[in-house]
DNA sequence: ACTTTAGATTACCTTTTGGTTACATATTTT
DNA sequence: AAAATATGTAACCAAAAGGTAATCTAAAGT
């Protein structure tokens, strides 16, 4: 199945290149010219890589990707932009950006950037669409929620990435390690007591009766649900 | 655990550089002046991430990575150099790299780009544990639990390691020496006694009952499981 | 049978670890 | 800007794990 590459560029001329060129070597494509669309193409298609310009008439290009991020939308995202100072390009990076590549640029470079970076992440590319379920419990991860029964309970950006993380991995203790480094992002600095506290606060969220026992304590181990 | 980032470079200077802000990232750092040892480390180390220069001594970075991948080593590469022409840095990504960075490069940009190599090439998901299992008892070493029949018993992380070794060597009789030397890692001023107290303890959890004998004991010598 | 010795058992105590809460800071919403 | 919310940090407490030592028991040698 051919891989789904959504460019976001306000220039058609560009657009229309990169429609060109990345069709040319085999990848499904889809252009816009702005981002009003983007989020629900991203939940709604199986989208594999994103091609963002930073100058765009709505919102700039690596803010938006930051908001994407914060969403839990962990698709790969390059940066194509006239803006090329190091210190711009540092910020394609801090957004959340898998790699950035200056206008005007050659087009057979930014295709096989776009190889590597989709080389890299296969397999890696979370489901957006398909929601995480367990015993009794729904978790949207789109709409940050989780439906336990009847009950719909909202969720934080962070409480949705812990329970998924624990959900998709159920079955595996995972360690404080290993969770400061996929829901907080290897964040620096972060005292691993973090996590204890922010599984507290889960597990009340979610069962404030403590009577379902989701996820479970491995002492001198992590935490896992079963 | 730390991440390891091998770096092959014949500029002594830029190897210093690296290794000085790539340790203060967070990250183990193995610096090489050519690629005499890098095979063999790839090999025997867990490597999670190379940066390449291409002009090195012996051979030129990109072929080496190119040797590399052909021998199914498909560590992520990020290339840095002084060729940087569109031409050259196509070669790099064509050969097997991940990113390019061309020389002079700003340090805190490179740090960047490592990051986000790191981030998209390793998966979310914590590896499994192969599972042991001894007459009617499954050792999960995911879950920390022994299941017995029906009966699921948690055990401890000493538990767990000490019915792992028990079980995995099955057969073989196990004396207080080797078990402190795998299961205690050889902590110091560790009573040999402490073994008894561990098995009976163990033995305890998963044979109230004292009718199942999993663990045998032989006066003189030590533990085993037949 | 008696003695010796290794292992089992038990009780105790220290250390480690996680839970809980309160507070501070940062972020988001209004 | 103010209020509300989210989340990190630190302090404190409780529970669990596990090491040690004293005592008991059983096996092996005489």
């Amino acid at each position: 199945m051919k891989e789904h590459i959504l460019i976001v560029d306000d220039d058609n001329d560009i657009l229309e290149l990169l429609e060109y060129n990345l069709s040319a070597a085999g990848y499904d494509v889809l252009g816009f010219l702005n981002t009003k669309h983007v989020r629900r193409v991203l939940i709604e298609e199986k989208i594999d890589l994103i091609i963002m310009d930073r100058n765009l008439p709505d919102i700039e290009g690596s803010y938006y990707v930051e908001m994407l991020r914060s969403k839990n939308i962990n698709t790969p995202v390059i940066f194509l932009s006239a803006k090329n100072s190091t210190e711009e390009i540092k910020e394609g990076f801090l957004k959340g950006g898998d790699d950035y590549l200056a206008k005007p640029f050659d087009i057979e470079e930014l295709v096989l950037r776009v190889k590597a970076v989709l080389r890299r992440s296969r397999g890696d590319v979370k489901e957006l669409v398909e929601n995480v379920e367990y015993r009794d419990m729904k978790l949207d991860l789109n709409m940050h929620k989780v439906q336990i029964g009847k009950l719909d309970i909202m969720l934080t950006n962070l409480e949705t990435s812990l329970l998924q993380i624990l959900v998709t991995n159920k079955g595996k203790v995972l360690d404080r390690e290993f969770l400061l480094k996929y829901v907080w992002k290897d964040a620096e600095n972060i005292h691993p007591k973090t996590v204890n506290v922010a599984i507290k606060r889960l597990k009340e969220k979610i069962d404030p009766a403590k009577s379902k026992e989701y996820i479970k304590t491995i002492r001198g181990v992590g935490y896992l649900v079963a």
